[in-house]
RNA sequence: GCCCUCGUAGUUCAAUGGAUAGAACAGAGCUCUUCUAAGGCUUUGAUGUAGGUUCGAUUCCUACCGAGGGCACCA
């Protein structure tokens, strides 16, 4: 529709040569109806002035601000006009008019061929306000039902090949908060690329190297191992706090840290078998923990890869490219970044051990992604979700893969989001301050149990019920702003049930739903031209509907979840509104039909919107 | 010190350079004999400071103030 009327209005402007018109936007957005008085207001065009008076134009606008209506008026612009055109061709001056007078003009060009969508224009303030027509929304509803699952979806992507890296946490350490926001938004994305027509991988990289192991396997040694009957996750949760005990004394004892970096290089060769063995253990028991969290989440991830692996390979692609991109430095392999961006850094690949740093393993697999991935040398875009303290020498790594490889520069993106912050202070795995992020799934569906409880509900419903809607929750209150800002954690505010939250969109599909299964058997008719003249005023809801597709749209193009979010709660209101001034299962509803139709398309938008956050709708609630 | 990100109601967040800056929570007041009140309806309340660009700035630029992150062998 925005596409139809932007051609159009190019038309008409093409049309009276008004070239220098500044047209700025087609923006479908809705106004209450109380706000301005002329009623369903659907859609708008702003345009402004013209370019080549302008300058003139700017000391003189000033003064003439200043003027009672703080607009100039038509009498001082042709004032302003003359003085600055002196004897020069006056014969132009509607092209130099106010912004409202090259909008009534190009309303009546346009008047004289409306396309069936639009019932009407209007000018008000220099916009041009497009009505649409009743036409139109029934088509669009009708259009829903008809697309179903596959309404909201476009082609933008069509037959691009995506790999999505998100939620990387790292085996013998703690699946923290920061790895559900990770989860969230990399699930969400890969979902909306996936509606623009993409193929994805999602892949999950995992530190299953490093002083972090050898410390858990530390803490593992001192500490002992767990009850052989405890659950997986109870296991990975004692692999944790071993950690945090490893971590502790590898900082407060110098024999202690000795022994910790031994151990950590016998991991690198494998050949202490007491240690391979209790590797092996905890690395199984916590990725079959992490298994588990993924499995409530709705993340099924087709490819791992390791930082074990990644270790030989970004070595040599490093130690290749000695001389032309890396260099040595204090023993040490380096990239100085600064020489070709002022604005990064220099940081170490390899270090004077001769050891592959973070860097050279993330240049390893993003060589490898390329590469060996499912999609083989076919991937045209890596996207990476990422905590925002790596967004810095993601910069450098980039800068220095397009060294190697030019054609790479533009197919990787980083996502980051911000951290989770404790309100008095950091959250650190190692310091041990951590909420965990299963502890936070568990309290979040408790909190959900405890609601229906009273419920006539059978348990194992309830329990499922507990698990989509804590979840939802969860999930909504990451998604809901945009991605990037930190997130001041506290459970009674950030996990909210109520107002502007996930369970609120899924209550509200549920209410819809409640009422599509009490109308089973009955008529879902979209145009009644008998009733054209009595059906009562165009709704939000109907507005809303179907700028569904153009929100998922802009999500992908700007990696946005937010959009969708901030798009569903105004829709989810606007139902709850239509719901409670219509009772629509009733025998003296004239509308019945139609509005069965709209619940249902409402049902449907509401049920894709969420699919695309990761978030999934029960039947009852 | 240098580089990034961000400063919007009491709080947590929105707002593709455009019309009267939107929500939610908290506060005040209504609303279940009606398809689920996790709902609906009223109501109080905000762009860090100072300049600049622009017809028009929450949005772009500069400085300052404030918060967070990064800056050589951790990930």
């Amino acid at each position: 529709m925005q596409e139809i009327i932007k051609q159009k209005i190019k038309e008409v402007l093409k049309n009276l040569e008004i070239e220098e018109v500044n047209f700025i936007k087609v923006d479908f957005s809705i106004e209450h109806p109380e706000d301005f008085k002329n009623g369903d207001y659907s859609t708008n065009v702003a345009l402004v002035i013209f370019r080549n008076i302008r300058s003139g134009l700017k000391s003189l606008s000033k003064d003439l601000s200043k003027d009672e209506n703080s607009h100039y008026t038509k009498d001082n612009f042709e004032k302003v006009f003359n003085s600055m055109v002196g004897d020069g061709d006056k014969s132009n001056i509607y092209n130099y008019n106010k912004p409202s007078d090259i909008a009534i003009l190009i309303k009546k060009e346009l008047e004289k061929n409306l396309p069936k969508e639009i019932e009407k224009i209007e000018e008000k303030n220099g916009f041009i306000n497009f009505y649409l027509s009743r036409d139109f929304f029934e088509s669009s509803v009708g259009e829903i039902l008809k697309q179903k699952e596959n309404w909201g979806k476009n082609d933008i992507l069509s037959g691009d090949k995506i790999i999505v890296e998100y939620t990387q946490p790292n085996p013998f350490k703690p699946f923290h908060i920061g790895h559900l926001m990770s989860n969230a938004i990399g699930e969400s994305v890969s979902r909306i690329v996936e509606f623009s027509g993409a193929k994805t991988i999602r892949a999950n990289y995992q530190g299953d190297v490093g002083p972090h192991v050898a410390k858990a396997i530390y803490g593992l040694i001192k500490l002992g191992m767990p009850d052989e009957n405890k659950s997986v996750s109870e296991k990975a949760q004692y692999i944790g706090e071993c950690y945090i005990k490893g971590n502790e004394m590898y900082e407060t004892d110098e024999n202690i840290k000795k022994e910790i970096d031994e151990i950590n290089k016998k991991i690198y060769v494998r050949n202490d078998k007491k240690i391979n063995e209790i590797y092996d253990w905890g690395r199984s028991i916590t990725l079959e923990a992490f298994e588990e969290i993924y499995k409530i989440l709705g993340t099924k991830f087709d490819e791992y890869y390791f930082e074990s692996e990644m270790a030989e390979v970004g070595k040599k692609i490093v130690k290749k490219h000695i001389g032309d991109v890396f260099e040595e430095s204090n023993g040490a392999i380096v990239f100085h970044g600064e020489e070709h961006d002022p604005k990064l850094h220099t940081r170490v690949f390899i270090n004077s051990q001769g050891l592959p740093t973070y860097e050279a393993k993330e240049l390893g697999l993003n060589f490898k992604k390329f590469e060996k991935s499912i999609f083989k040398k076919q991937i045209d875009l890596s996207i990476i979700t990422t905590a925002v303290e790596q967004a810095e020498y993601m910069k450098v790594i980039k800068s220095a893969i397009s060294l190697i490889r030019p054609e790479l520069e533009d197919k990787m993106v980083h996502i980051t989001h911000g951290m989770m912050r404790l309100a008095n202070g950091k959250m650190s795995s190692r310091k041990g301050n951590i909420i965990s992020g299963e502890s936070l799934l568990r309290d979040s569906m408790q909190v959900v149990l405890e609601k229906v409880q009273d419920r006539d509900i059978p348990l194992t419903l309830k329990k499922r019920i507990s698990e989509i809607v804590g979840v939802g929750a969860l999930k909504y209150s990451i998604l809901k702003s945009a991605i990037g800002g930190d997130i001041i954690f506290d459970f009674e505010k950030s996990i909210s049930f109520e107002g502007d939250s996930g369970p609120y969109l899924q209550y509200t599909a549920v209410r819809a739903n409640s009422i599509l299964e009490k109308a089973k058997g009955k008529q879902f008719k979209i145009t009644n031209y008998e009733l054209r003249n009595e059906m009562p005023e165009i709704t939000d809801l109907e507005k809303l509907l179907y700028q569904f597709p153009e929100t998922v749209e802009r999500s992908y193009k700007e990696f946005a979840p937010h959009y969708i979010a901030t798009y569903l709660t105004e829709l989810a209101s606007s139902f709850n509104s239509f719901y409670a001034n219509n009772k629509i299962i009733d025998s003296e509803n004239k509308f019945m039909q139609y509005q069965l139709s709209l619940v249902k398309a409402f049902y449907q938008t509401m049920k894709n919107g969420l699919y695309l956050l990761g978030i999934e709708v029960p039947e009852k609630m």
